[in-house]
DNA sequence: GCCTGTGAAGCTATTCACAGCT
DNA sequence: AGCTGTGAATAGCTTCACAGGC
């Protein structure tokens, strides 16, 4: 019912707000928020709508009660238990990236096939190995995972993934997966993503 | 005119059509390389119809010939010379996925304000120390960056970028830039992705 | 006066559905 | 018979514009 591209600025917003106000500042009009995400004002304000949040006309919104809202609307009751499978520099990225920052999702395991690498702790978290897959996703009850293998086994691990009962998965492999529809897939191919910078690029060269 | 979105899905089909169809396979039918990339046959129709593709009614289209459309429509009649900023993992992955990869995305230079990185060649191009970025820029002729720094510094590197003559940024810092129009942005926040799989991952729980 | 919330309008993207080709 | 190309319909997303509140 509410979209997809709503959420994902929502995240953003909370972002902001977390980050980027400082701790004086208790209310905020929609086109402030609005202009540090780069968004319009009237998009700020019909997706916090969508989250039933109400500011106040002439105070704006007060932004520790935003941040709650839209942290009571995005993060479940419990955390969200999540896996990284490859360990590459993408994996380990990611893995560093997101350790401790957010504390509603918590990456409690990672996978590699590449036996030096599984076994040892990986920035806080355990690093196991690929054919435990199965077993740590049950046990663990882990519901989200982050791809970063290598795309010839993408499709095949994300199956493995499913039957272990993941029913989201953020794919870094350039490969779009197959999978059933209750299952929320995110690709974020980097390959396509940046020819479609070097093509729009290219574009606004040429109108010189 | 033509849009973002089918630009991404150009990119995608092209990648389907050199890597997951094997050498015999000369003709292939709409519906058959949409269900690959996972979109509606009318959908890759119309993709096509943009860049003025046309295949034939009872053949479909040519594998080659399309491939090479493809690639006239993307690609530039000169390489794009890309720079990555900021050498972590993120970097670095980046990097060496890249690397080879796409002749027409020639990644030219990299930097990075580590002087241990700086001087070295990571992935095949030379790593320059950050205070290099304007200079190494303007003189190898670089139009497009991947911007993958630390957040607090994204939006002052890109300043920096946009002065040098970038003209498209694939920005993976959790902060949307703010940059004059005639520069293509785009922003590719890994906690916002996450945090939006979570969710919906979450909601096909609930919904059992 | 300047703000928010929101119906209505406007725009963009996707799918339908079918004429025409092979 | 089964496909493509495409006008028309639909669905989805964003902005406009203004009534109502502070």
């Amino acid at each position: 019912m509410i979209s997809d591209k709503t959420v994902e600025r929502l995240s953003q917003y909370r972002w902001l707000l977390e980050m980027h106000v400082d701790a004086q500042t208790i209310n905020l009009f929609s086109h402030q928020l609005a202009s540090m995400a780069s968004v319009s004002p009237a998009q700020l304000r019909r997706d916090l709508m969508a989250i039933g949040y109400s500011g106040s006309p002439g105070k704006g919104y007060m932004v520790r009660d935003l941040t709650e809202s839209i942290g009571r609307f995005l993060d479940g009751s419990k955390p969200t238990r999540v896996a990284v499978v490859g360990m590459g520099n993408l994996g380990r990225a990611i893995v560093s990236f997101l350790s401790g920052r957010r504390s509603h999702l918590k990456i409690v395991a990672s996978f590699d096939t590449d036996v030096t690498k599984s076994g040892r702790v990986i920035g806080g978290s355990h690093c196991y190995s690929q054919d435990k897959l199965e077993e740590i996703i049950k046990r663990e009850n882990i519901s989200v995972a982050v791809l970063t293998v290598p795309s010839p086994v993408a499709q095949s691990v994300a199956e493995k993934l499913i039957d272990a009962g993941i029913k989201g998965i953020l794919n870094y492999a350039p490969v779009p997966l197959k999978v059933p529809e209750q299952v929320y897939i995110e690709n974020r191919d980097v390959t396509a993503a940046l020819e479609k910078v070097a093509y729009f690029a290219r574009q606004t060269e040429e109108r010189e």
